[in-house]
RNA sequence: GGCGGGGUAGCCAAGUGGUAAGGUCGGGGUCUGCAAAACCUCUAUUCGCGGGUUCGAUUCCCGCCCCCGCCUCCA
């Protein structure tokens, strides 16, 4: 079966056909953080999806080139530098370094290359590109020095978002100041300088100032991946105007289809709303983890939702992803053990119980990580039930964790192997010996000291079990 | 007003023209010194509402309602 996915610029299921079928080298281009603030979980969502994308593409054998773009110049940052009068790069540096961190977090995959916006060779490509649009008549210097994009000169333009340019109406979101342009839509390639960017320019042939925001995903995606690209992702507030003018200055320029497909991920709402510093819902990594949950419980809990359908976080939610990781830590344990020859040595398999490729064939559904999760869980029970039958033995454990090893490689869900600190191997101890000698108030004070320094133990028919308590 | 996405059990959520996966929470049971885990079992005669097509619709068509987003620099 193939695999399949939705794009936004046909708004249908297409049969994914990328363009270098024989080598199956996929280039993939994916819109990063704007470095002005520490990126929120609504951020990391698409991040999560994206990885998700990437993780399953290389599953299925494909080599993923994906480039992950840093913006570190723009209003937002230039204000931020001005507010704590430092340099602009002075301003940025820890919330890239602080978004490096998080992504690792998460378990994100990196991308191949992070380009900055800052970056002397990517200006330089960007100044190139507005140039070559400036002499085909597609941009314009207007009277306030700055360079637009002429949209009416270019067919395609709307596209991507289904709009038509005779009915955009001004939301009153951006402050609409520039007179000197042409059309409303007109979009800035090139901002002049002024007295607010402060040391925070580049010299053009159009006077010093610096990019406007869309030109440079169109340079450091041409730069790096070349003239025409696999797959483009983002989420759904990109689509415009972002994506839309990524298309109309690469595709200005190169004469080439741009992308071949463009996948959005929806938002990330929380108590079902969206996340706002006012309404004190918005929360970061961070702040996560200071409760108390660990990077992966966040990741499944980013994750476990399709990524084209609203995601509602909340703690509840946060709640079941850390209850249903831990059915498959146990999950895991016991398939290990079963392997080990712990349980019983001399148990054969008496029932014929193989993983399959359907968790993987869900996903090739444009994603669909809910249908894939429902399997994982349905197998979990099935062989639970057949261990709990005495009816899998070690060879047939093995192959599910084969198999767990590869639809982890997707997931990366897998838990932290904890190694048992001495003082709690001995508090361990203790207690098994207490239960050996059935003094159980004994043996429950030493359960309740292990909970409460983060262990839980558990007794089963082939002895003591002490693993660490989830989120602990 | 234009353009999207979504409305399935307490919560999260998959899905199909033929009668509702899975997760989580809660009740009961097996096992256990007690727990835990696991397993068994119960929890939507029903898929936002109203029509239509059909032998049959949650699934297709029409209309409507609600939520969320985008409509010029927010993932």
């Amino acid at each position: 079966m193939s695999i399949r996915f939705f794009n936004t610029y046909s708004r249908a299921l297409e049969e994914f056909q990328p363009r270098a079928s024989a080598s199956r080298k996929i280039d993939m281009y994916t819109c990063g953080p704007t470095v002005y603030s520490r990126a929120h979980i609504g951020n990391f969502r698409a991040y999560v999806f994206e990885d998700l994308l990437q993780r399953h593409l290389e599953l299925r054998d494909y080599k993923v080139c994906r480039v992950m773009n840093v913006t570190d110049v723009d209003d937002k940052t230039i204000r931020g530098a001005r507010a704590a009068k430092i340099p602009l790069a002075e301003f940025t540096a820890p919330f890239k370094q602080a978004f490096f961190e998080d992504i690792e977090t998460l378990r994100i995959k990196r991308a191949n290359e992070f380009p900055a916006a800052t970056d002397r060779r990517y200006v330089d490509k960007m100044i190139a590109m507005i140039g070559t649009l400036v002499s085909r008549g597609l941009a314009y210097q207007a009277d306030d020095k700055s360079v637009y994009y002429r949209i009416n000169k270019f067919p395609g333009y709307g596209k991507l978002a289904h709009f038509d340019l005779t009915q955009l109406q001004s939301t009153g979101r951006v402050k609409n100041d520039e007179y000197d342009k042409e059309h409303v839509g007109d979009f800035a390639l090139w901002k002049a300088w002024d007295e607010e960017d402060g040391d925070v320019k580049w010299d053009s042939p159009w006077g010093p100032g610096r990019p406007g925001w869309h030109i440079e995903c169109s340079a450091m995606a041409t730069a790096i991946l070349g003239d025409q690209i696999d797959i483009h992702c983002g989420g759904v507030d990109n689509i415009f105007p972002h994506h839309e003018a990524e298309i109309a200055q690469t595709e200005g320029v190169t004469g080439k289809q741009f992308v071949r497909y463009w996948l959005h991920c929806a938002h990330l709402l929380v108590d079902g709303q969206k996340m706002s510093k006012s309404l004190g819902n918005f929360y970061t990594l961070p702040d996560l983890l200071e409760r108390g949950y660990t990077g992966r419980e966040i990741r499944y809990s980013l994750m476990r939702v399709h990524y084209r359908a609203p995601l509602n976080f909340t703690w509840e939610g946060m709640e079941e992803a850390r209850q249903a990781l831990a059915r498959i830590d146990d999950w895991l344990e016991r398939l290990h053990e079963t392997v080990a020859g712990k349980i019983d040595p001399s148990k054969a398999d008496k029932i014929d119980l193989q993983p399959g490729a359907r968790f993987e064939e869900a996903l090739d559904d444009d994603l669909n990580i809910s249908a894939a999760l429902g399997l994982l869980f349905e197998s979990i029970r099935e062989t639970n039930r057949a261990l709990d039958r005495n009816e899998l033995g070690a060879a047939a454990a093995n192959a599910w964790l084969q198999w767990w090893e590869r639809i982890d490689s997707v997931l990366v869900i897998q838990p932290e192997v904890a190694s048992l600190p001495a003082a709690i191997a001995a508090l361990a101890e203790a207690r098994m010996q207490a239960r050996l000698a059935k003094d159980w108030r004994k043996s429950d004070e030493l359960r309740d000291e292990l909970s409460a320094r983060g262990w839980e133990a558990r007794d089963t028919k082939d002895g003591q079990k002490v693993t660490r308590r989830a989120g602990a």
